[in-house]
DNA sequence: CGCAGCCTTGAAGTAAATCAAGGATTGTGG
DNA sequence: CCACAATCCTTGATTTACTTCAAGGCTGCG
């Protein structure tokens, strides 16, 4: 991700990277676009539309490791560590631009500063991994649930796509089974349960946060770790003023 | 972490590194030497011992989201993340470095390739971190322990700190369980299932893989994410001889 | 010796998986 | 507009994996 939540991305760093996009490309909706053990000479920009990572099992059985909203850099760690360790796909139709690793290079060694905000974004991926961790290796089903719907509210809203209890994610209960590390009989049970509660509703694509503050105490959600707060983080860069909605799916 | 595995960190780089380490420190077992919420002036360099990172939930319960060897950078993330959004403590004794962020950050603007090794370091952890997703998210008890043990193997062979089959991990089962999202009791029986199975004995924190085809098997472990592999990655750099063995704990 | 920390085991309870069937919603072609 | 398939969601019954509670044993240490 190199989404700045509601600190814009200054104006010079979206002219570097205008500079370094190469090709544009649409996905449609449930595409693999990268597969695990894949060499890559490229990294991928999502303009619009939702992608997603994962690693199968065995079996087949998926387990989903994040999600991409427009505005990330999706797959940046491809610079240094070439092969994929996992798999890519899109979850809606996608618009993607293709950036060439020697362009990536090239301006990292010219501006450091740029270098540092690449640096950044995939250390709030990490972030973002690291209570996945949490979510799993702690949290029951309603509160896993509740934790992801939380922190993708706040992702959303920080792009200015959710309103204050209300937004779109246009994913499958399936593939919500497949975030908490559920099946899709129990996701779907626990999003009953949260609905008889008048906690919220998630139907085709739409979730309703009706009881907000219920679900951040059953999430155990603490926003912290989103560093979405200016005052969290250091930019390496004074922040200019807002230019923001670039991109819309 | 910063270990290059069974690449030898070159020697510009291991000049570079004692260049901008400060202070160094020893802490003793189970100290926390970072909590969560504290902003930080300083990355911490793992010079002997093992570390982990962690986050408790509402009710005390811990989850360990990562280990660390000897050789690690333990929180390069602080450096642009300011405020620590997991907590952050010692296994055994451990000597530390601690490396002011200013002296980083003037390395980086006067270097940067180095720049590019520090990020390396981080995505190497984001690795683990997604991989640790997927074990919590897909596999079961024993799968998990069985996971687990051939990551570290494999971490630890790649240091010199583990031979064929065997090596120390100065954890307890209480610790196990914490990393593999369990109850110490369940870790306790499931250990029990894998040395009755004559696959894997864990006693006073030596690790006996006794059958590891059968582990790697179970734990569906494969280590290509941990990037070992010289092929794998690029170091941003030509490998220069072997000079290894610096720090022992 | 005696205590503390760590590990083990049993019995009972609970959360989630599995298996299976049927209902709803969306899209497609006639 | 309707028939039909495909996908997604729901619900029930049953089984399994894991937790919880509780007691006791082992090991190392002052």
């Amino acid at each position: 991700m190199l989404n700045r939540g509601r600190n814009a991305i200054p104006q010079d760093d979206l002219d570097a990277l205008e500079r370094i996009m190469g090709q544009v490309r649409t996905v449609a909706a449930r595409e693999v676009v990268g597969a695990i053990g894949e060499r890559m000479d490229h990294s991928t920009f999502l303009i619009s539309g939702f992608m997603y990572r994962f690693l199968d099992d065995h079996s087949g059985e998926r387990q989903i490791l994040g999600l991409h909203l427009p505005g990330d850099f999706v797959d940046l760690h491809t610079l240094p560590l070439k092969k994929l360790d996992h798999s890519l796909a899109s979850l809606t139709d996608c618009t993607i631009a293709i950036v060439p690793h020697r362009a990536v290079m090239a301006l990292i060694l010219e501006r450091p500063d740029f270098s540092l905000k690449l640096w950044l974004s995939t250390l709030l991926d990490a972030a973002l991994y690291r209570e996945w961790i949490f979510r799993l290796g702690r949290l029951a089903g309603a509160e896993r649930l509740a934790h992801f719907f939380c922190e993708t509210h706040a992702r959303l809203a920080a792009v200015n796509r959710a309103s204050a209890n209300e937004f779109a994610l246009p994913i499958s209960q399936a593939d919500l089974a497949q975030i908490c590390g559920m099946t899709n009989v129990h996701a779907s049970r626990v999003l009953r349960e949260l609905r008889d509660a008048n906690v919220l509703t998630f139907r085709r694509g739409i979730v309703n946060m009706i009881d907000y503050p219920a679900l951040m105490r059953l999430g155990e959600f603490q926003p912290g770790y989103l560093h979405l707060d200016k005052d969290f983080r250091s930019d390496f860069s004074a922040a200019p003023p807002a230019l923001r909605q670039q991109q819309r799916s």
